[in-house]
DNA sequence: TTTGGTAGTCATGTTTTTTTGACCTCTTGT
DNA sequence: ACAAGAGGTCAAAAAAACATGACTACCAAA
């Protein structure tokens, strides 16, 4: 077919363009890159970031699948938010953005 | 006082990915892919896109330096936006991105 | 028992984005 | 002269995103 029902079909990176660019959800993935990340860890370490805004971005993560939620029944119990096999292969792509800003 | 840098605290990506992810913005990056885009033709093709978004969102390619607008004094005089080099280097990350959705 | 840590939710308010509809300029066609 | 197409602008409203402060529940140590 020709150009003429793009419009319909909407782009399918949309979605996760969306996904990655809400409020303080690139910050989070940098730090789920390098290893399992906390709420309260995050809330501490990302300036400006409060509980809401966070709670919203790791459920909206881990409901697009790039984070799974992981409850840690070790002494002291806790959740761990871990990069999903989706969320590795978003690496390089980031890593590609990075070199585009540069 | 040393605020903390905010520009460490923040992810590089993070600029670039707000700008593409705007809405409609997608959707006219994958039209400029094709080639020269016309304001009147996006506002043609893109079901629910309305003048007002559209300039908008063409406005902002712009001056992120995805888009380049140029007047073409031809015939009907008309204006073109054409993808530039920044935003040609956006192409296989939007094909990565692509992949991953499937 | 009070304090402190972990991991949140809820109602509300503010801010930002997106949409709506009217209006505008310039050029070509009738 | 008048209409119609191209390429917009503007003010205002509606919708979506984000922030705030109070509150919850669970568990452990002092």
């Amino acid at each position: 077919m020709t150009t003429k029902n793009q419009a319909e079909n909407t782009c399918p990176a949309e979605g996760l363009l969306k996904t990655l660019s809400g409020k303080w959800k690139p910050q989070i993935f940098r730090f789920a890159v390098n290893g399992p990340i906390r709420f309260n860890t995050l809330l501490r370490e990302i300036e400006g970031a409060n509980k809401q805004s966070l709670a919203t971005a790791l459920k909206e993560l881990e409901s697009e699948g790039i984070l799974h939620k992981v409850i840690i029944s070790e002494k002291p119990l806790h959740i761990e938010y871990n990069l999903s096999e989706r969320g590795q292969s978003l690496v390089p792509i980031f890593q590609q953005l990075e070199g585009i800003v540069k």
